[in-house]
Order: C-alpha cells, then structure tokens, then sequence
DNA sequence: AAAAGTACTTGACATATGACAATATTTAGA
DNA sequence: TCTAAATATTGTCATATGTCAAGTACTTTT
C-alpha cells in the first residue's frame, strides 16, 4: 500500500476516532444550529464539565472543532461542516442495517 | 435529548469506533474491489494472521462487514457500499484540512 | 479412517490508550 | 490581591491493541 495513503489513513482513522464517542456525537449535535460555550454543552449532553471539557479536547485534536476565548468563556464551532453530512450519512447506514435485522428476525419467526 | 436518538448515537459510536484504526481502513480499501478471504488481506495490510482475524471481527460486529466459509476459507465483504461514501467523505474532510493548515503556515512564514 | 496439513478463530498476556472525577489553572471583577 | 466563575489538567481505573499459543473446522494424504 502506498505510503501517502497510510498516513493519510492514519489521520482518518483518529478523526473516526474522534467520533467513536456519543458524548461527543451529542457535543456535536449542540453545534449543528450554532457555535457555543462549554458551559452550554453541560445541560444538553448531561455530562460533568470536566468530562465535557476533555472530549471538546478530543474533537479539536483531530480537528473537527475549533474554539476562541470571549473573556471567560471559550466558544467552540466545528471547522467544516460536512462533518455533519458523514455522521448523517453514517445513522442511515446504523438503521438500514437495523432494519435489515429486525426483516431477518421477521423471516426467521415466520419459519 | 430524546431517548431513541440516544441509543442511534450508541450506535452510531459503535460504528464510528470500528472505523477508527488504519488496519481496519486498510481491510475496507482491499473490499472495495471484491469479497476476499482472510488470507487475502495479510499481504495487503502487513499485519499478522491473528490480528487481522481480530479487526475483521471487530468490523463484523459492528454490522460493517459480513462472512461466509467457503471451505477451509472465510471470505468477507462488506454489507453496505455506502460505508465507502463515508470514508471518502472523511478523507476530503481530511484533506482540506490538511490544506487549511498549511495555508495557515505559509501566512505565518509571510509575516 | 486416522494422521497431517491448511485456514482461520479464540484466549491470555503485556502494553497502550481512553474515560471519568477530583484537583488545578486561568480569568474577570471587587 | 482576593474571590468566584469558567475551563483545563491530572490521577486512577477500565478498555483496546498486538503477539503468541492453543483450539476449531475442514481437506488431503497415507
């Protein structure tokens, strides 16, 4: 395998693994309709802030959320939108192949 | 949050985590062509035989691929093509990130 | 049909990485 | 400088990874 590729995947594989989280999948969500603070974050995703803060750490390491000081808050947005559109993408991926499984199941009964 | 989309998010977790290691992206790029058998892979990803065994079952578990014995082989494919979509997705993501920053170098060097 | 061989999986171990909660740091205002 | 609020870091425990060895399932050889 090419060597561009395998670094190329490697940096793939730690934004996938950015992702491999709910806690931060409900973190992301929050920015869908706009950018927001850490404190924001706790009551939606029902997280301590300590938690909330290390995954935020996570999600701007692999580059998927920036953040900016405004005096003592920190306001985080996601760097590039599509991000949204993978992770849509993915959840029709998660049902069909829920769907694909409870038809099995249906076939399986019916025998 | 609402309850079911928490348990989608699980999942979608779940699926996210499967893909986050460069051996189990190498496995997917070598199912892009065809079906194939477990031996098949280990020229492809250099990897040993066990360990390749271990990541092509973490993929199955997470419904991304599936496996048939064929005789003394075992080959794997993927349930869904549209998994691809979303590597190559992640990739440009990736990408233009990749330049985003290096943009950014190249202003800093100017300055 | 027993033995040997092939293709793959599983389990056990040491090590690496990740998660959560307590503690520390930074910042703004009195 | 002291206090309080917002966020980050650290320590501890759990989970993931890669390697080796043993186990399973099927095929071929004798």
């Amino acid at each position: 395998m090419a060597r561009q590729s395998e670094e190329i995947m490697e940096l793939e594989a730690e934004v996938f693994n950015a992702l491999a989280h709910p806690l931060r999948l409900k973190i992301l969500e929050r920015l869908r309709s706009s950018a927001c603070c850490v404190c924001n974050f706790i009551p939606y995703v029902g997280a301590e802030q300590s938690n909330v803060s290390h995954h935020l750490a996570i999600l701007k390491k692999a580059g998927i959320v920036r953040c900016e000081k405004k005096g003592l808050e920190v306001w985080y947005e996601v760097t590039d939108a599509n991000i949204f559109k993978i992770i849509d993408m993915l959840e029709e991926c998660v049902i069909s192949n829920l769907k694909r499984k409870s038809e099995l199941l249906k076939e399986m009964a019916r025998k």
